[in-house]
DNA sequence: TGAGTATTTAACATATCGGTTAAATAAGGA
DNA sequence: TCCTTATTTAACCGATATGTTAAATACTCA
């Protein structure tokens, strides 16, 4: 399971598109540090440092060869930003099935009452908690 | 199709949990800013501005309602995002795909040929790669 | 018009980020 | 050993992010 801060760092690090550019790459085969940095005009260090970002973020791995650090893409890292991202738009279009059950029963009904939970205020739209 | 700063503004603004929140929320349903602001112990100008960043990476949309601002879900915001990464994820499993088979001619040593597409689950643990 | 509510903008402090250059570390090989 | 290559760490800098409080704006209602 990942926690908040596993996803703060996740989608922290993807959020940079030098970093994306490096987990594309990686995403074909594992890569030293100098190969990787190659395709930009930032320093070393400055890649060093996003590698650094990528680990912290469970994105990456580095193995030592020689003198070499052969970064490896860790893809169940990646999975726990898709699967926030994919639970939360699950969540969503149940919300419009419900919606839509919503708009049929108002079609045949034409009367509806609301259940009690919150939602204070103005709830002028049929968009707001149409719960089935 | 997204443009790389579309998904800078994406991820930098699911990288924060207050932001990560209020979208789980409005996957929900709809609500006025007041509302979203209540479950933190942060100022309202402060969610103020998280809403504008989601906002700005269109992943929320703001309506007016009287004095309110009702603020709704943009799930294609999401997609983008979610698309980056599965499109990822595709192509390291298609590298996973290549290792199995390097690892079965590697195993039949030249005797047969390999073929076949297993797709591996997302948690796929072999990580190791044709090492040169 | 004026009071009251909802929300945003302004001004500011502080922390983090991403970049730099220079120096340090690690390993291989003459 | 010394030299070379690969990479990281240190020290620093300017830009950006997040929070604050105070003031401005937008709208409703009496």
């Amino acid at each position: 399971m990942m926690t908040e801060s596993q996803l703060d760092a996740t989608f922290a690090a993807l959020a940079d598109p030098t970093r994306r550019a490096i987990i594309a790459r990686l995403a074909e085969g594992p890569a030293p540090v100098g190969e990787l940095a190659a395709p930009f005009e930032i320093s070393l260090p400055a890649v060093s440092r996003h590698l650094k970002v990528l680990e912290g973020a469970g994105l990456i791995s580095r193995e030592k060869d020689a003198q070499w650090r052969r970064c490896h893409l860790q893809p169940q890292g990646l999975a726990g930003a898709a699967d926030w991202i994919e639970s939360t738009r699950r969540f969503w279009e149940e919300r419009l099935d419900n919606l839509a059950q919503f708009l049929r029963r108002q079609d045949s009904n034409g009367k509806e009452k609301a259940d009690g939970r919150s939602t204070r205020g103005r709830n002028g739209e049929p968009d707001g908690e149409p719960q089935g």
